[in-house]
DNA sequence: AATGCGGGGCA
DNA sequence: TGCCCAGCATT
């Protein structure tokens, strides 16, 4: 691929990785394959801010891949309760369980093997080969899309495998070899710092000369996506059934949002109902047969936008009469135990709101 | 090639 | 509100 700039870009990234980027991080300059890999995991599509204080939490609760490979899943994915994405946690303990059987707890040293990993893509094997031992793979991240797309001028999508294809040649060919590590750190901390998604610092860029983006007033249009994604709307209602200051809940095991995380009772309806109407529906007599409550009351809406749909979520409380039914699929947990299960943001969001814990038993 | 998967921060 | 974030797995 013929372009202008390839070795200003890289010389120019560099200096200014060495003398004007003090951008810092737990991880930055980490070596220990399994710390670099913890980050990456933790940081894939989430910001850095985010990540950061479980990356320390997770380090401390499990200093080596050996801990994390010995835990239960329950514990680490508490741990993760709050990050999203959580087929991330699985493939993540999946993957640590290889290497503490497999590798012996050595962390895997070529690309190949690391790529190999549950959960790990082609953006994070470049990382952990690149940072922990040097291997000559560059990362290409949305950080790497945004200020090659700018810089070079390019059009097409990223979004697209004709995209991706193009951006990862580029990438490579960009790499300075003999320095990998430092490389891939300095352009992903140049599009966070300088070549932002938002207001980028061109007037302090010092690639500003030469970014084709910059020199014809292209800078906000790039990079280019393609797809746009439909929303979908779900209501969500849950019944909170209280007997005795004990509850239901159930883990998610469906192929759907929030696998492996816990809920209440919970009614999905195809647009939103009343009070009266939920409990006249047919997943209600479905869900609890013959069940004698008192109604304590519905919750205002609870909102939570997803990447793909929005789920609109009210809680039912009701106390339970006589003696606690089996219900199947559901499990009677006391409510001081609650918080020993990972519940998805709008349940907690719910919980610390309405104080269930403190005055409703 | 297209789709699904969280949660938070920002203009 | 819409967009984006140190992406990946599945179909």
């Amino acid at each position: 691929m013929k372009r202008a700039g390839k070795a200003f870009f890289t010389e120019n990234l560099l200096i200014w990785n060495s003398e004007i980027n003090t951008r810092n991080m737990p991880w930055k300059g980490e070596k220990d394959p399994y710390r670099i890999w913890l980050s990456e995991i933790i940081l894939q599509q989430t910001r850095v801010e985010q990540g950061w204080p479980y990356y320390e939490r997770f380090i401390k609760a499990y200093p080596t891949v050996n801990h994390l490979a010995r835990a239960s899943d329950d514990e680490v994915f508490r741990h993760w309760q709050g990050l999203g994405y959580y087929n991330r946690c699985r493939n993540m303990l999946a993957a640590a369980r290889t290497i503490s059987k497999d590798y012996q707890g050595q962390f895997p040293h070529t690309y190949e093997s690391i790529l190999a990993l549950k959960g790990v893509g082609a953006y994070t094997a470049a990382a952990i080969a690149s940072f922990a031992y040097g291997l000559p793979h560059a990362v290409v991240d949305g950080n790497v899309y945004r200020v090659l797309a700018r810089y070079f001028g390019i059009q097409t999508p990223t979004d697209t495998t004709e995209g991706k294809k193009e951006f990862t040649l580029l990438a490579g060919e960009l790499l300075d070899k003999t320095q990998s590590a430092a490389y891939n750190q300095a352009i992903m901390d140049f599009g966070a710092v300088v070549c932002k998604p938002q207001q980028p610092a061109c007037s302090s860029c010092p690639l500003s000369t030469q970014c084709l983006a910059y020199q014809t007033g292209r800078v906000e249009q790039l990079p280019l996506k393609t797809k746009k994604i439909m929303i979908r709307q779900r209501f969500f209602y849950y019944i909170i059934l209280i007997y005795n200051k004990q509850v239901y809940i159930r883990k998610r095991k469906e192929k759907d949002i929030w696998q492996n995380l816990h809920e209440f009772i919970l009614l999905e309806q195809p647009c939103p109902v009343t009070q009266a109407e939920l409990l006249a529906s047919e997943g209600y007599r479905a869900a609890l047969p013959g069940v004698s409550f008192k109604v304590e009351g519905l919750s205002a809406p609870y909102k939570q936008q997803l990447t793909h749909q929005t789920i609109i979520a009210q809680f039912l409380t009701l106390r339970g009469k006589g003696r606690a039914p089996a219900l199947e699929g559901y499990q009677l947990v006391p409510q001081s135990m609650l918080n020993d299960y990972a519940f998805p943001k709008t349940i907690t969001s719910y919980l610390e709101k309405s104080a269930l814990g403190l005055t409703l038993f």
